[in-house]
DNA sequence: AGGACGCCCTGTTCGC
DNA sequence: TGCGAACAGGGCGTCC
């Protein structure tokens, strides 16, 4: 779902379609999604105003609104933008529309209603005030490996923790654990220096491959696992049987073979 | 501190 | 075939 490589999508795509245009209309179709704002004053914040650009860091997708600040979106497990060049092709039912002076419209659908839609002054504090971690995409070895220094806990759980790295869900930690073959289990404190090596490398190649690929898994590398990541599914590496567990609440696809576990 | 768990939410898939 | 149960997972709160 919307981890990283998705959002970076969201970025380039609202980057491409929506800026520069006046805002006529706002419709918000989702109370709940709204922190900290009510239609009203996300209304008056947006009216006339076009949307200039567009920052990402973790998960979450910050467009800048001019004259004013910044417009923070969340999506969730469900939510993605669709722009729609006029009126009559806007969903009906999204939970949140802007429909431009020009007749055109950006949604934000989530409809399993778990994003969020928040204003910030400033991403930066925005950021600090939700206490995430670095932007995974930022991230080398060494500051990888200062941010394990101390860590309790299994490596995906790490991966996955927003306030320590961001950026990072179920589906992508899979990933770059299965490409650094490493086990999902595996103790952070017990991960020896070619495990921080490779670990580091799979990240950043992960990430960027998947943005290349535009976040969807049928454009992505044969040797992902993630076009066929389901348990009983040949590995795209050995051939063997993928295989899954319960970690941290969420479903761990891997591969036992090429990700053994530590004795 | 970190993990297990439940909850939010709804479209999709599964099992009887 | 049909219908209810289970599942999917990001984030958060609670408990241990």
């Amino acid at each position: 779902m919307p981890e990283l490589p998705d959002v970076e999508s969201y970025k380039r795509y609202l980057d491409a379609t929506s800026l520069h245009q006046p805002i006529e209309a706002v419709h918000v179709g989702a109370l709940r999604l709204l922190r900290d704002l009510t239609p009203q004053s996300l209304g008056r914040r947006l009216h006339g105003k076009a949307l200039e650009s567009t920052r990402r860091h973790g998960k979450y997708l910050f467009v800048r609104v001019e004259d004013g600040g910044w417009l923070v979106l969340h999506f969730g497990m469900s939510g993605r933008l669709r722009y729609a060049g006029s009126a009559d092709a806007l969903p009906r039912d999204g939970e949140m529309l802007l429909r431009f002076e020009n007749g055109a419209g950006l949604a934000y659908l989530a409809p399993r209603k778990l994003g969020r839609i928040a204003w910030a002054d400033d991403p930066a504090d925005y950021v600090a005030s939700q206490g995430l971690g670095a932007d995974a995409l930022e991230l080398d070895e060494a500051g990888l490996r200062a941010l394990a220094k101390g860590r309790r806990g299994g490596v995906k759980s790490w991966l996955m923790d927003q306030d320590s790295l961001a950026g990072i869900g179920n589906l992508y930690s899979d990933e770059i654990l299965f490409q650094a073959g490493i086990h999902p289990r595996q103790a952070v404190a017990a991960l020896d220096d070619a495990q921080f090596r490779t670990l580091a490398r799979s990240l950043g190649q992960v990430l960027r491959e998947a943005i290349e690929a535009q976040a969807d898994p049928g454009a992505m590398p044969r040797s992902f696992l993630l076009p066929r990541r389901e348990a009983g599914a040949d590995c795209p590496r050995c051939g063997g049987r993928l295989d899954e567990l319960r970690v941290a609440g969420r479903t761990a696809v891997f591969c036992p073979n090429c990700q053994p576990e530590a004795s």
